[in-house]
DNA sequence: CGTCGTGTTGACTGCCATCAAAAGTAGTGG
DNA sequence: CCACTACTTTTGATGGCAGTCAACACGACG
């Protein structure tokens, strides 16, 4: 609808971080945000980069990788639209802790890093609301560590799957579909196993009606079943 | 020397966040600040707890746990002297994320969440420092998590060690000393272990005078052997 | 129609959890 | 000073979860 020159305030008037703001700065905020597209697989940036940029996803899906000096890679978490990314600067780093692919297309706005400070202390509300993103996403990351630390991999697949389920899906006739590709390897990924036990894994789940999964492609169609999984799972003679 | 009406400037002025303030402002914190001692083994605060007070650790060590549903502990992170704690208000938290423990005993200074605001605002330099702070505990809570999902047992636990020395360790004739009491148990919970797994490393680290251990207690005697654990260890033929 | 990426399954292995029992170490109070 | 208790550590025996390797099936896409 609108030049690339000037962006719709509506594009980001209800996302968080700019909620409380007046049109006068979202207007200034747009007016200094570059719009860029990714394509699927496109790294957005890069682990240990300086973070010369921060993001904002406006459509699409991230995944946000880091990856071992053996190789090995870890998906740290998914990025959906309307989240900042890259906010590095906020938490005073000077470069990207990990990496960010784009999965399918995606279209975000970036501004420069030196702007950061610049929003923080002119746009009130939004040190606040990022703080409080920082804060959710530090939660997250410390769950994560209990769940490796203590579950069992059913479990911790069974929450992967939940998670994306809850985060981003779309509901389908059949049950909740994750609205993105994703692979028996990406779900080991994120649950720091094989592909071999997640492929396992699903298929037993198929047979019990719980998932309904093909290529690139899940849906969860019991979500009350994979629950029990995720929980104390009370160990049903299965 | 001071009386507790009347704490030293000195006791903060060289830490962190407070480094670049002026002595008058130094004087404020200090003022607005409640000395409080703990001993081995009482709770600072507990997790799910209204965040009401944020600490600074001056003497002492504190572990900070978080325990599942089914009453499995994990130890998240040691604080050591001159670390803030409980800094939960600083990232939009209301409650606490984890509980914490004195080790040994420990003297730490306090305040009132509400002054959170003010220091930030009112101290330059504090914001900066803190948020700083924050983001090497993103990083560090997602190494242990990259850790606990591709490496083994034997490489976490030498990791684990090896940071514990590095932190916080007194160097004697022997080697680095762990300057608290630290149990298989502990260690275990702080690498996604057992006890017994820990206890038969440790066993076979001793014999290879890697390490030297006792009740609570263990000596580093031989970093570099220790790091080749850590790492992509090329599996000596032991 | 061939190729490549993805998924499935079986067979095997091994790391590490679990259980059990005993020995070592502080700290206590008689 | 010693016996007693509680905690911590060690070590062996056993078993199972899940990783690894290999082979094949399936589907998408040019």
């Amino acid at each position: 609808m609108s030049s690339l020159r000037s962006l719709d305030e509506n594009l980001i008037s209800h996302i968080p971080p700019f909620r409380k703001l007046e049109r006068v700065d979202i207007r200034e905020i747009l007016d200094a945000a570059t719009p860029k597209r990714f394509s699927a697989g496109q790294a957005i940036f890069e682990e240990h980069e300086p973070a010369e940029r921060f993001f904002l996803l406006l459509d699409g899906h991230v995944r946000v990788i880091r990856t071992t000096a053996s190789g090995d890679q870890v998906i740290a978490r998914h990025i959906v639209s309307g989240e900042l990314m890259g906010i590095a600067s906020a938490i005073g780093r000077t470069t990207y802790p990990a990496s960010a692919v784009a999965i399918d297309d995606c279209l975000v706005l970036f501004w420069p890093t030196s702007l950061w400070k610049t929003f923080v202390e002119k746009y009130d509300g939004f040190a606040t609301e990022t703080y409080k993103t920082v804060g959710e996403r530090i939660s997250e990351a410390n769950n994560h560590i209990l769940e490796l630390a203590t579950q069992q991999v059913e479990q911790r697949v069974a929450r992967a799957l939940l998670r994306l389920a809850i985060q981003s899906s779309r509901i389908t006739d059949e049950g909740m579909e994750i609205d993105f590709p994703l692979t028996r390897q990406n779900i080991s990924e994120m649950t720091g196993t094989t592909l071999y036990t997640v492929s396992r894994l699903l298929s037993a789940w198929e047979k019990q009606g719980i998932v309904n999964s093909g290529r690139k492609k899940v849906i969860v169609t019991e979500m009350n079943k994979l629950k029990t999984l995720a929980d104390l799972d009370p160990m049903a003679d299965s």
